[in-house]
DNA sequence: AGTGCGACCCGAACGC
DNA sequence: TGCGTTCGGGTCGCAC
């Protein structure tokens, strides 16, 4: 399941590997996952080169010369490097191949990802680019933003924090851990979230992710072949997937409840 | 506008 | 053993 930390290693891991190579082919298995029009997403790509591969959210912005390739994991994508001649195996929905003979193959079991080929100039009126908010780690996340945003929500803070528009990048796992962290019960609602618990959102989401992209990246070896690409952060999981077992600071046992239909995990002592 | 919820997917885990 | 059922993840789109 990847989540922002494993996003932006797949970009860091790609980076070194495809940019730069000459794209002779493409190849779209499950055509549902293309957005935009296939035969220009085809027509577009071939003959291109990756230059740089960007990061906006969850988004992965692949650039070309003239165009972005948006792609989008959801809960399973993933990307591999393999050699053309290598057998399609089953879950591969797209395949790039570059003039060197090696593809960059795009595998989702459940196909929920997504990719959409946009022209450059396009990019910042892209509504799913324009829509992400601040992101973890961005010095205009503050207090006052955060408040400013929850004072009209009656809705849970678990659900709003999932709310790309607002932060970008966090998911089920993170928003679990950033309120563990917080000390802010998942239920509360969002407008009544003091400016103190703000701090310590932006604060913990901040650190949370960091420390995951540092984990990712000690962990994801290489996408040329296997798909044990799991990340060591789940190591390091206090609250999530840890139910009725007991909390690391008080030792109640930690709680799971559906929150806008999502598993959510607390310490009902230390999340009051 | 804000909110709630089913749909999209399919493998794993679970219940019988 | 082998069925059928439930669950989970992020996001969209529709109904209220």
């Amino acid at each position: 399941m990847p989540e922002i930390a494993e996003v932006e290693t797949v970009r860091r891991t790609l980076k070194k590997q495809i940019l730069h190579k000459r794209i002779k082919d493409v190849k779209i298995y499950y055509e549902k996952m293309i957005e935009s029009d296939i035969k220009t997403f085809k027509n577009d790509l071939i003959g291109d080169e990756f230059i740089d591969i960007k990061r906006r959210g969850k988004w992965l912005i692949f650039e070309l010369n003239k165009h972005y390739l948006l792609s989008h994991l959801r809960m399973e994508g993933k990307f591999f490097l393999k050699n053309s001649s290598d057998e399609v195996v089953k879950h591969e929905h797209v395949i790039i191949t570059f003039n060197d003979d090696t593809d960059l193959r795009y595998h989702d079991t459940r196909k929920f990802g997504r990719m959409n080929l946009i022209k450059k100039e396009d990019l910042e009126k892209t509504e799913c680019i324009l829509k992400q908010g601040l992101e973890p780690g961005d010095k205009n996340l503050t207090p006052e933003y955060l408040l400013n945003k929850f004072k009209n929500k009656k809705l849970p803070i678990k659900t709003v924090l999932l709310d790309q528009t607002i932060i970008s990048g966090l998911g089920n796992i993170y928003v679990n851990e950033v309120l563990f962290y917080a000390k802010v019960n998942p239920f509360k609602k969002a407008s009544l979230v003091t400016k103190e618990e703000c701090l310590a959102i932006i604060k913990g989401a901040d650190e949370i992710i960091k420390e995951a992209i540092e984990m990712g990246g000690t962990t994801i070896k290489s996408y040329t072949s296997s798909l044990g690409v799991t990340g060591r952060f789940q190591q390091k999981l206090k609250v999530h997937k840890r139910e009725g077992e007991p909390c690391l600071k008080c030792g109640a046992k930690i709680a799971n409840q559906k929150i806008g239909g999502r598993s959510t995990y607390f310490c009902p002592i230390c999340q009051k």
